[in-house]
Order: structure tokens, then sequence, then C-alpha cells
RNA sequence: GGUGGGUUCGUAUAACGGCUAGUACUCAAGAUUUUCAUUCUUGCAAUAGGAGUUCGAUUCUCCUACCCACUACCA
């Protein structure tokens, strides 16, 4: 038995997208199950659509999740770039493995699997345009090929004339025609499809010398012998073809089992979803801030106040489930329940609501010790010098009212500073001053522990009285209990602020 | 258009072919609380439609509808 290697082989195009993350994460938590590796590859095969930064976006996002490859760009923390006894399938970055893939793709012409074809992208797309005008789609297939410019088509002289002269040919899979080629995906079970409906696809470009992702994948994986190819639906309809180049290459026996994700759809409406979706309805769809090289930012999870644990849960849960009604599941335990049989065939729609309470049960379960260290800063922003301690008191006492650490100041500012402004809402019901007059008369008789026992006993509307003191406090009727907020702030600062409120009120 | 995939409450999902189709989020109501939030209880809400197989179908088969992906010298 072969050790398990599956790897997550994203196009650094741009900011890695939460359902790249999920790819990604189901690919990690596979290896580790099985007790196998985890490879980091970078299919940067298109060098038109290259992005600065975004390879090492990629890493940072999967390391912010604490996910690690074994092997790969990042293995240990750092890029491996050159074979070694513990990595001897570098490099893992495909712009550096040009030279392999030449070979291949002209094994494959020799094999007859393949061919020359020289139509440049304009006699391709008068080809395309014309099919259109007749209301059908141009392929460039069986139908087609005899009447365009390849290997197929011209003599030999011509062929090697023009290999020698020009730089813009392309190496073509010949597709056969009259075939069904029968597969198995792990999720969704036997699929056949007829070759007959399939196109010759570009294998590589003489241009930039690279293979188009079809011939990098199928050469990579096999190389680095991988044994479960794990990534999103949108593979899916080109799987004939990497079947089909397994098998010409002659690799069918050690061919990777395949497992097609569903795709992550947007909140609302259909489709999948995309960055705009975010910016729309509030929530991020990168896991990490980015910012583009035109300068546009999108937000990310991690800066929007989630937790890693709580976001991994949160992806993990989009198109797999236990089999249980466990919903809250570390990375480790994700590692034991995880199984592909477990994961949906259906797109999962994301829900944002259920993303924030799956912040709010992390939050809940984080120490209050390190929770206030995470506040600390944020007050000191605001001008706060505050003791640990006290913070943690705080903490411990509003954490469960908070879905994100940000939301602490919100929650409890006037346990730092008195409020300077009250809700006028709430000043017109509980500012009046028969209930004042028994506020401050209540405030001056008794401490934090002793205020309720005396409003009750002077038959004060209880109601009333406290919420009066409460907008003092606080600067609205709602919020904290009182005697929490006088345990923090002292009997002696509450009553400065009862008489501030009216200072400021008349 | 063609090819492939998909379809259980609003959302995520559960249910060897067999209880009243379960759970979580959201929402609503009630209880608790000096207020708010929390917490607890309760409630609303689904097998896309139609045939067939079967004693019995959410589950198997077929048809229809709808949705999605792919259909590039992008991945």
């Amino acid at each position: 038995m072969n050790k398990t290697r599956v790897r997550f082989a994203p196009s650094p195009t741009g900011p890695l997208h939460m359902g790249g993350v999920r790819t990604a994460l189901y690919n990690y938590l596979y290896a580790k199950q099985h007790g196998g590796d985890f490879i980091l590859r970078i299919e940067d095969t298109d060098s038109n659509r290259f992005v600065p930064g975004a390879e090492q976006y990629i890493i940072d996002s999967l390391r912010w999740c604490g996910i690690y490859p074994d092997e790969g760009v990042d293995a240990e923390g750092k890029v491996v770039e050159t074979p070694s006894e513990r990595h001897p399938h570098a490099p893992y970055r495909q712009s550096q493995r040009r030279l392999i893939y030449r070979q291949y793709a002209e094994r494959l012409v020799a094999s007859g699997h393949a061919y020359y074809a020289f139509d440049t992208a304009e006699e391709l797309e008068k080809a395309r345009a014309e099919a259109e005008g007749n209301g059908q789609t141009f392929i460039y297939s069986h139908l087609t090929r005899g009447a365009l410019r390849n290997s197929l088509t011209l003599p030999e002289a011509e062929v090697k004339r023009l290999l020698e002269e020009r730089t813009d040919w392309t190496v073509r899979f010949l597709m056969p025609a009259g075939r069904v080629v029968e597969m198995d995906d792990l999720i969704r079970g036997h699929i056949s499809v007829d070759t007959a409906t399939l196109d010759d696809k570009v294998l590589w470009k003489r241009a930039d010398e690279l293979p188009t992702y079809h011939l990098a994948n199928i050469v990579d994986d096999h190389l680095m012998e991988i044994t479960e190819v794990i990534r999103g639906e949108e593979w899916l309809p080109s799987l004939p073809l990497h079947y089909l180049l397994y098998e010409a290459f002659g690799w069918q026996d050690s061919q990777p089992r395949f497992a097609h994700l569903p795709l992550l759809l947007k909140p609302v409406g259909n489709g999948k979803l995309s960055k705009r979706d975010g910016d729309k309805l509030g929530f991020p769809v990168f896991p990490l801030r980015w910012t583009s090289p035109t300068g546009e930012v999108s937000r990310g999870y991690r800066e929007d106040g989630y937790f890693p644990e709580a976001f991994v849960n949160l992806l993990a849960m989009l198109g797999w489930n236990p089999g249980t009604e466990q919903e809250i599941f570390s990375l480790g335990e994700l590692v034991q329940a995880f199984s592909l049989d477990k994961v949906g065939k259906a797109g999962a729609k994301f829900n944002p609501d259920k993303a924030k309470w799956f912040n709010r049960e992390y939050l809940r379960m984080h120490a209050d010790a390190e929770l206030a260290s995470l506040f600390l800063p944020i007050l000191k922003e605001k001008g706060i010098d505050a003791a640990p301690a006290y913070v943690e008191g705080v903490v411990s006492l509003i954490k469960e009212r908070a879905t994100f650490v940000q939301d602490f100041w919100d929650i409890a500012s006037y346990l730092f500073v008195a409020p300077t402004a009250f809700v006028s809402k709430d000043v017109d019901k509980f500012y009046k001053p028969e209930i004042y007059a028994m506020a401050l008369e209540a405030m001056e008789a008794s401490d934090a522990d002793t205020l309720e026992a005396y409003v009750r006993e002077h038959e004060m509307p209880m109601g009333k009285v406290m919420n009066c003191i409460r907008l003092a406090l606080s600067g609205a009727a709602s919020g904290l209990g009182i005697s929490d907020i006088l345990h923090f702030i002292g009997h002696d600062e509450g009553l400065r602020r009862l008489r501030f409120l009216k200072e400021k009120l008349g």
C-alpha cells in the first residue's frame, strides 16, 4: 500500500478565496487522517495572470488556519526549490519545472496521442466567430482538426519548418472520437462521458514554453506520486481528459483516485461565491485582508475578528458533516472525524449568520486571560492603560455578549471611561426629577451589594430607579447589571456619574 | 446551444427502502433577569413535479422542471 499523498495546487492569480481554503483543508484532513503527506504545489503556468504577492498570501492563509504542508512550497515554513533527500519531488512551483513538461509533451506527440497545431489566435477566433454565426459552437476536435493547420494535415517538411521558424505553436491532445470514458469519483460515484463531445485541449505552449493546466497537473501528480486528487467541482468536466492522459502516458496503474468537491455558493441567489458578494452582503470571502496591486482592499476573516479555529470549523462544516450532531471541532478532531463519503454532492450556500455563531462559540471557549490579552491592545489604542487583571475581570463578565473581541469595547467602554453622551430615548423615559431623586438617595445610602435591597425596602419603583442609575453609569438604560458595573468602577465613581447626569441634563 | 453534475424547512444538514422526516443557525413567543444580553422552554418551517418498481420510496429507475459548472494557447 502506497503512502497517502495529496496536494493542494492553487494558482497564484489573486488572493485565495474561502472555497480554496476549504479545498486545502479537506486535502489536509484527508492526508493527516491517513497518516500521509499534504503537498502544496503552485500552478503558475499562466504568466499573463500572475499576481505578485498571491503566492505568499496563499502560504500565509494556510498558516493562519494551522495548515502546514509536509512538502512543497512552504514546507516547514520555508520555500523548497530544489530536490533533497527529504523533498525529492522539488521544485514545487510549476514555472520552475518547465523542462520537465516539454519532454512529456513530445512523448505524447511521438506516441501519436498528441500533435502540433499552428493555428494562430486570430485564425481560431475567426473560426469561432464563423461557427457562432451559424448558431454553432466551434470546438477543435475530430470534427474540425482535419481542416486546420496542424501536424495531422500539413506535410512533414512543412511541419518541421514551422516548428523551427515559428514560436507560437502548441501541442494539442488528440482526443479520440467514439469512445466512452468510464470514470469513478470518490464523492459522485461512477460517471461516463462520450469523447465525441470533447475537444483537443492545448497541452503545451511554445510561446512561453509552459504547459497548460491539464498537462502540468497530470505530469506533476504522477511524478509527485499523488494518491488522491481532491479538488473543486469545476474540474469535473475535464476529468475524462485527465483519464485519457494517464492512459496515453501508460500510467493507469498508478493513477490517483479523484474526488470533486461541491462548490461554495453565494448566500443569496444562485451562483458561486464571489468577491463581490462579500462586499455587498458585508462578510469576508477571503481568509486574510488582501490589498491588490492596484490598491483595492478586500476584507479578511482574520481582520474581521474571526478566530482561525472558528474559520476552519465553519469551513469544514460547509459540504461535510460528521454524521453525528457535533458541530464544534478542533483541527485535530476534524482529522479524526473527516471522511470523503460524508462530503455532500450539492453546492453549499454560505451562511454568514452561522459563521458568526461559530465565532461566538469559540470566543466563549477562550480563556479570560487570553481574551484580555487580545483586548488590551484595543484599549491601548483608545488611550486606556488598564491593569491586565482588571481587563480579565471585565472580559469574563462580558464575553457571553460578544461575537468578536472587537465587540468588547462597545459593550463595556463605560467600565473604562465615564459616559459623556446619553441615549436620548432612555433619558426621556428615566430621567425624571422624582426618579432621579430616588436614584440619588439609593446610591448615597448603599453600596453595590446593598443597593437592590435598599430600593426594595423603601418601596421605590425598582425598574425605574435602577434604569436611571444605569443611565448615569453607562449612558443607556440597557446593559450590564448595576452591581457589576459598580464593582468595577467603584461606588465613588458611580456616585460621581450620577451627579454628572444631573449636571449635564439639568 | 452542447456535455457533465446537482435538487430534504430561508440556510447548513440527518434519516440499513420502514416511528409523527431529526438537529443547528436565523426568526417568533414565553420563562428567568432591576434593563439589555445570556440561559432555558416552546413554536414556525422541507423531501422540486410526475410516472414506475415495492406491502411500503426522502432513499432505487425513468421523464420533466429548475440550479450550477465546463465549453480559452485560464486555472
